[in-house]
Order: structure tokens, then C-alpha cells, then sequence
DNA sequence: TAGATTGTTAATCGATTAACAATC
DNA sequence: TAGATTGTTAATCGATTAACAATC
């Protein structure tokens, strides 16, 4: 018997709870929040904060508040940031490079073990540390690697060929920039950025404001 | 007196419509599609695909279905997608790039007019035929060019200075990219990519599949 | 203890789905 | 005309907010 399902609303407002903790604790110093103050900052409603985190837990004190750091713990755990992902970034263009630097930068648990590319000039080639290889091996990669996280930053047209591949190899989650929806195997996690989708959100807003 | 206000949820849908419609059109070179078509294709309801663009106008035609080509003119406009807009990227790093060359490779009205960085090697090269000035720079230019959108690719530190100038250079939008939520006058719209945030959602997905 | 704040139940609100009349 | 499919109203569902008892 699985628990109840957790809804996207709550999943993505998650990470977003764990940014202002963060915050909170590093540039504040503070060491304790209440549902009232996070309210506040983060502009949800103190009893939504309640409810969401009550979903995973009892993680506050009655009469005291929440303790960032405990909370913070709480909340890494529930996201799987307790955990190391063996990933690779299939596409090295600009997009690419941005995201393994990206990895670099904020580094927690993200493990950039492989790059694959199709243009020769670059397979070959050592980016971060990072040997760059030829798509052609990518399937075997994942497999004989362990690989769990399969990033694509290839265009449009080549997006699908290369999620089934990951996928043959036996990723758990794909994290997808191409401007396509993937069809994929239900049990791979799949999370698509569509950049386009975004900016086109954002004309829409630039010609609604204040209606 | 304004119009009803759009939800989000719609709002996030529309570039979606778009997505499907276009690929209905150059791949199937189809001319027409029903709700029902739709929703088999993307995975939403029928009645919510009416109820969705009966939001906005009577696009289609009764016993018929939607003229594809007619109500992706009707989408483009909603979205503001028949105009252009003038746009400086701020922050020449592999994001930026990736971000510019990307406004190039799907060009419909992002004309991308400044770029800006603060390392000295990189101000005073040209990107794609853009010259790269530096950001002290950055607000005079977005007023003395009328910029209407304003992407910030800098990092988290700085990301909260340039929106300022951005803002007081008078842009319509800002597009974000840095990983924090940007404190600014609420008659200029923004779009934030928290990358964190999605890659995030990722992990939680991917220990959470199926329960 | 009194005051504060959580955890949780109940009420409200908004978004989605169903149903069907309008009409091409 | 008959059949099909939209536009739109009504019903349902789920998510958010309010209220308050539990308790530190």
C-alpha cells in the first residue's frame, strides 16, 4: 500500500522552501522560523506552509516554531538530496557546458560522470574534467556506469532518439531541455524546462499586466 | 474596466497549445483539429481545450473543430507573439550564450539588441554580430533603446542589481535565470527559470515513482 | 502557568470535468 | 437533414485558507 500521492503544487513549491531555509540560515544566521515568518517572506499562507509540511511529517515544535536546521534536513531528505546521482549531459553546447558548470557550482549529490556529443571536433575532447564521447556509446555508458540521471541538451530532433537510449540503459530520470514532450517509459522520472514555453509566458504577462 | 484575470494554470498552457498546433501543421501538414483530437494528442480534456480557448475568444467552428492555422494566429497574438521585442542579455556566460544563440535557432521576435558582462576579456568582443558592453552600462543603453525584455544570466549574487537597472532603464520583462527570487516593481512582469528548483522536483520524482 | 505556535479538521475557493443545448 | 463538435452552464473535485484544539 503506497502513501497518498503528493501533488505537483506541493512538489514544486519544495524546493522553493528549501531555497528561503537555506537562505534563512546562511546570510541570516537565524536558527529557528516560524510558519508566520515564512509566510511573510515567501508570500504563501502560513497555513498553507503548515499543511505542506505536514504532508511528510511533524517537523515543527508546538509553541516554538520550526528549526531551520532540522527542518532544512527534513526537507533535503524528502527531496533525495541525501543522496549522490550518477549523471551524464548528452549535447556540449552552450547549454550544456552551462549546465555542467551549473553542477559544479552548486554542487550537492549531482555527479557529472559522462559527456556526449555528435560533433566531432568536440568528441574527444575534456570539459570540467570530463571526457566528452560519441552518442553512439551512450546506451552502453548507462548501463555499465550505473547511470541515474540523463540530461539532454540536444536539439528538437535528435531529443527523442537520445531519451530512449538513456532510457534503454536504465536512467531513473531525465531532465530535458529540448522543446519537445518525450515519450518515455512512465517508471523514468521525467522533468522537461521549456524554455520556449517560459519566455512566451513571459510576453503574455508583458501585454497583461494590471488587467 | 479590465478583463477577467487569467489564471496561471491557463497561462502555462497556452505555449503549449502553440507547440502542438505548429508541429500538427509543418509535421502532419494538417488543417484542422478537434477538441477531442487535442486532447488524445496532449493529454488534457477535451473540455478543458474549450474551456481553455473560450477563455480568450470563439475560435472554432461548430460541427467542424479548430481551423489550425487560424487559431494559431489567434494564440500568437494572445501570447504577444506577433510583435517584436528588443532584448538585451545580461551575463555572456555559457547560459547567455546558450540563451542568445537559442533566440537565433527559434527567431520569432526576440531581437536580441545588447549583451553585457562584467569580465574584461569578454567586453568589447562580438557575439553573433552583438557587441558585448559592460554592464555599468546596462541602463542608459536599455532607456536610450527602448528594451522591452531584460535576461538575467548573471549569477546569484549580482542577479538582484541588474534586475534594479534593468527596471530603472524602464524593460517591460525580465527573464531570470539566476537562482533567486527577484525583488522588483510589480508592473514589470517576470519569468523566472529556477534550474535548482526543476532539478530538484527531479529527485524528489525519481525517489518517489509509483507510490 | 500564560503565551505562542504547531498540527489538523472544517470551510471556502477555484479549477477541472461532465453534460448538453446551440449550431454549423 | 443528420451528424458532429463547439460553446457554455452545472456538477465535481482538489487545493487553499480559516479556525481552533493540542501542546510545548
Amino acid at each position: 500500500m503506497g502513501k497518498a500521492k503528493i501533488s505537483n503544487a506541493i512538489i514544486r513549491r519544495l524546493p522553493r522552501y528549501r531555497r528561503y531555509l537555506g537562505h534563512l540560515q546562511q546570510t541570516k544566521e537565524l536558527t529557528k522560523v516560524s510558519s508566520n515568518e515564512l509566510s511573510e517572506l515567501m508570500g504563501y499562507t502560513a497555513s498553507q506552509i503548515r499543511q505542506d509540511l505536514n504532508t511528510f511529517g511533524k517537523f515543527g515544535h508546538q509553541g516554538y516554531g520550526y528549526e531551520i536546521k532540522e527542518l532544512l534536513k527534513e526537507i533535503n531528505s524528502i527531496l533525495g538530496l541525501d543522496r549522490e546521482y550518477k549523471t551524464v549531459i548528452v549535447g556540449c553546447g552552450h547549454l550544456g557546458q552551462a549546465i555542467t558548470n551549473y553542477t559544479y557550482y552548486y554542487k550537492i549529490g549531482f555527479k557529472i560522470i559522462g559527456l556526449f556529443d555528435v560533433n566531432p571536433d568536440i568528441v574527444g575532447t575534456t570539459i570540467n574534467g570530463v571526457k566528452v564521447s560519441n552518442v553512439s556509446e551512450l546506451k552502453d555508458f548507462v548501463k555499465e556506469n550505473e547511470v541515474v540521471i540523463g540530461v539532454i541538451c540536444v536539439n528538437r530532433e535528435n531529443a527523442q532518439s537520445v531519451a530512449d537510449a538513456l532510457v534503454e540503459g536504465g536512467v531513473k530520470g531525465i531532465w530535458n531541455f529540448a522543446p519537445i514532450d518525450l515519450d518515455i517509459d512512465k517508471k523514468v522520472a521525467l522533468e522537461s524546462v521549456h524554455l520556449s514555453d517560459s519566455l512566451h509566458a513571459l510576453t503574455f504577462m508583458i501585454n497583461n499586466m494590471d488587467e
